[in-house]
DNA sequence: AATATGCGGATTTTT
DNA sequence: TCCGCATATT
């Protein structure tokens, strides 16, 4: 049986080792029944890459090219064309999110058919699917709990104070990167070379990886590398499952192809070996994960590995303007390591911007004048939900954050913590492990003194030493211990009642819904009082969190079905409901498209990122070149890059100069907007004068007009973005006198200059609109606004109505 | 068991 | 500079 996968989704009927053959009866009857429009408005390469069905197919799909419509299309064409059973694709995604959107715009083309399609997911849920299917065959119970990182690293914790190893030498953390690097390369404890063996913990490397996938199987636990890995030892040690599969599966395909890594490909090698119709759609280009294992090795390989292999190339662009995607190719152009692919477009807009280069004095006007520039774009209509902030790596986002809230800018975050990462939400998830698995060592040590039962690291260390004397799991460890006279006092009453609770738990699984017994447990354990006893500025938040969290355990059938899921996909939709500008890394953005792009930061050391240069070379520049490659490609209409002279990089601040990246787009497609730049005298390899630039534009803000657009940006682009003249003035910002220095400036080159305000005139101001000059003092004006009332201003950012 | 103090580290992140 | 962590202190 084992060797029969069974799956019983839908009304597919579901054929063993046999399916339709092309021609037959089934075949055309599934064929007739749908008309072919799901080919209709297709390139010529795309169709290519939908029609070729047979053998190894390579598609290279650059960015906006209709890569998951060609995915998708193709799944539907070989299901209407009845080459195979929904059942009979494999189809696999890196991300949940991909996963999902692949099922649902199957299911737009193909109906119920995406139902019966069980090895529909992401590389991790097909590993578990296979992994519980056979889990006796490499050392598991199928009931097996899947740790996240969090639970990792605390279990090495155990293990390295246990080899009475130094952790502050040898951090866990460090451990758990180890050995996730080891099995994403698919090295098991045996494999590993010798010299990592003898890198970590004083040449224990080898040993503390043994004891950790002993320490698993003892708890019945998998980590996600395992997922992939332990799913590549049993298709590798059981011929008999890897031919039964071989069988199965008639169609593969692979998302994403970039970003696999060591172990995800020799699946595919394997998996392969069957039908040999492998096709594997991806974009050199947007290999942004190398750091963790990916290798983008596997897709400029992809023709050596699968002989015979077709490749095709989606070059033709649905997204962006001619001039963001010169600018990207351009950029890109600069790798070595690709296979090359040139995006164009037939779009011919005589309009469209040109990719935009600013430059900031510092990260602070950066973010003012960005902000401002995204209340321009509001008020010329444009959706906040078009507008995104792409930047390299997170500490960026507040300074953002910062402006928008001053600005009252609606914004949202995406990425950051999680909602199954935070506290509350693991700590009740911790009830909820218990109770389902006894065996949870992990989950019980995190729960047995939260809230407080008097339960210390003492009595802790006491169940662990037992436990793992007699090899059982610390439930079982408290009950023996409490047979006898070992455990006294506070600690006795404590185990006791909390033994008995999850005991009286466990009783109710089958009684009670999971949302009741999750909400009772949650009560009776004192879980719930502790934060309402908790006077925190968070403990509101946190019990807000935790009626989420019941609320979404509804969607799902039981409690172990709602643990098995959350184990996986810890993603959640983000709110997309109301209008809001975006702002991520550029990693999260990979995917996503938006009509403006802002792309701040754009200086050596940030971007490219010094570490990515140090610890790999020209192959970090490289990712990171692409990395800009992806920020790029992620605008329709307009991407502004921006640079900042000055930037506060762990508490100091530091002068930097502008990334090279900059120096490696097209003229052509640039517009370079910076002070005084419209008019010649300013090259673009002088970007690197970072104060000195600044002196030299400004000194050109007397003779020139006050009223030429170059000026206006200029003028917006200063210290005080929005012209009030009270806030900020130099007020202990290092290096010191910054911001005096340029109030200076402004001041004199308009003294200087001809702008003249009577009080009692009708003004103009960008961010507070129409108002009444009261009174004048030099360049500074008092104004009172229709909307915003008094306010005090520079006069250079008034404009006479 | 709750609070103070000192230390190191500070890209990117999915599953 | 700021944060989280681990250890020290009461």
């Amino acid at each position: 049986m084992q060797n029969h996968p069974t799956s019983s989704h839908g009304q597919v009927p579901q054929p063993d080792e046999t399916a339709p053959r092309p021609g037959s009866i089934a075949a055309r009857a599934l064929g007739a029944a749908r008309p072919v429009a799901y080919l209709d408005n297709l390139n010529p390469e795309q169709k290519d890459a939908i029609l070729t069905l047979d053998g190894p197919l390579l598609v290279l799909a650059g960015a906006g090219t209709g890569k998951t419509r060609v995915l998708t299309t193709r799944i539907a064409h070989i299901l209407a064309t009845g080459r195979a059973y929904p059942s009979q694709i494999l189809a696999v995604t890196f991300t949940n999110k991909a996963a999902r959107e692949m099922k649902e715009r199957i299911g737009k083309l193909v109906g119920s058919a995406v139902e019966g399609m069980p090895w529909l997911g992401t590389f991790h849920t097909i590993g578990v699917k296979l992994l519980r299917r056979h889990a006796e065959m490499v050392g598991l119970r199928s009931d097996f709990t899947i740790l996240d990182t969090d639970d990792q690293i605390r279990l090495m914790k155990q293990l390295i104070q246990a080899e009475g190893i130094d952790e502050k030498r040898w951090p866990a953390r460090q451990l758990a990167s180890l050995i996730d690097g080891w099995k994403n390369k698919g090295l098991g404890p045996k494999d590993i070379p010798e010299g990592d063996a003898r890198y970590f913990g004083n040449g224990r490397g080898r040993e503390l990886y043994t004891a950790y996938q002993d320490r698993l199987k003892v708890l019945n636990a998998v980590d996600f590398g395992d997922l992939l890995l332990e799913a590549l030892r049993l298709l590798r040690e059981h011929p008999d499952v890897l031919a039964d599969y071989h069988r199965r599966f008639r169609y593969i395909l692979v998302d994403e192809y970039q970003d696999t890594n060591v172990v995800q490909y020799m699946w595919l090698r394997l998996l392969a070996q069957g039908s040999k119709n492998i096709c594997c759609v991806g974009d050199d280009d947007q290999s942004i994960y190398g750091w963790r294992g990916a290798e983008v090795d596997n897709i400029l390989r992809f023709e050596k590995d699968f002989p015979g292999a077709k490749v095709v190339r989606l070059e033709r662009n649905y997204r962006s303007t001619a001039h963001i995607l010169g600018a990207a190719s351009h950029l890109i152009a600069h790798n070595e390591a690709r296979l090359g692919k040139t995006l164009f477009t037939d779009a011919v807009d005589p309009d469209a911007d040109k990719v935009r280069v600013a430059a900031a004095w510092d990260s602070e006007e950066e973010a003012r004048a960005i902000g401002d520039e995204i209340e321009r774009l509001q008020r010329h209509g444009s959706n906040l939900n078009e507008i995104a902030i792409l930047v390299r790596a997170s500490f960026q986002m507040r300074e953002f954050e910062d402006r928008f809230v001053t600005l009252g800018v609606p914004y949202r975050v995406i990425g950051g913590p999680r909602f199954y990462e935070r506290q509350e939400i693991r700590d009740a998830l911790a009830y909820f492990r218990i109770v389902s698995q006894p065996a949870d060592d992990l989950a019980f040590e995190r729960i047995v003194n939260t809230p407080r039962r008097g339960i210390g690291g003492a009595t802790v260390q006491m169940l662990h030493a037992y436990g793992r004397a007699n090899s059982v799991p610390l439930t079982d460890a408290v009950h023996n211990l409490l047979q006898t006279e070992e455990l006294r006092g506070k600690a006795r009453t404590s185990l006791t009642g909390l033994m008995a609770s999850i005991e009286r738990w466990r009783n109710q699984l089958d009684a009670l819904s999971h949302t009741e017994l999750a909400k009772m447990i949650l009560d009776e354990s004192g879980y719930t009082e502790m934060w309402q006893n908790d006077r925190s500025a968070e403990a509101p938040g946190r019990l807000e969190n935790l009626k989420e969290l019941i609320r979404s355990m509804q969607d799902f059938e039981s409690m172990t079905g709602f643990l098995e899921h959350i184990s996986l996909v810890m993603d959640r939709d983000a709110d997309d409901s109301a209008e809001a500008v975006s702002i991520m890394t550029l990693h999260s953005a990979k995917g996503l498209e938006f009509e403006t792009v802002f792309l701040p930061g754009w200086e050596e050391g940030l971007f490219p990122h010094q570490r990515a240069l140090d610890e790999s070379g020209r192959a970090g520049l490289e990712e990171e070149r692409r990395l800009a490659y992806v920020g790029v490609t992620r605008a329709k209409k307009r991407a502004n890059i921006w640079f900042a002279s000055n930037r506060r990089i762990h508490g100091s601040w530091q002068s930097s100069i502008p990334s090279r990246f900059l120096d490696e787009l097209p003229e052509a497609h640039v517009e370079v907007v910076e002070q005084g730049s419209s008019y010649g005298g300013y090259s673009r390899s002088n970007y690197g004068a970072y104060g000195a630039s600044r002196f030299d534009s400004q000194a050109t803000f007397g003779g020139s007009s006050y009223n030429t657009p170059g000026w206006k940006r200029a003028a917006k682009t200063q210290a005080f973005g929005d012209g009030s003249w009270s806030q900020g003035t130099g007020s202990g910002r290092t290096p010191s006198g910054v911001k005096m220095i340029e109030g200076e400036l402004i001041a004199r080159s308009v003294v200087g200059g001809e702008a003249k305000y009577d009080v009692g005139a009708r003004v103009f101001h960008l961010k507070f609109g129409n108002g009444v000059v009261f009174s004048v003092d030099g360049n500074k004006l008092t104004v009172d606004f229709d909307k915003a009332g008094r306010k005090k201003v520079v006069d250079s950012f008034v404009e006479k109505i």
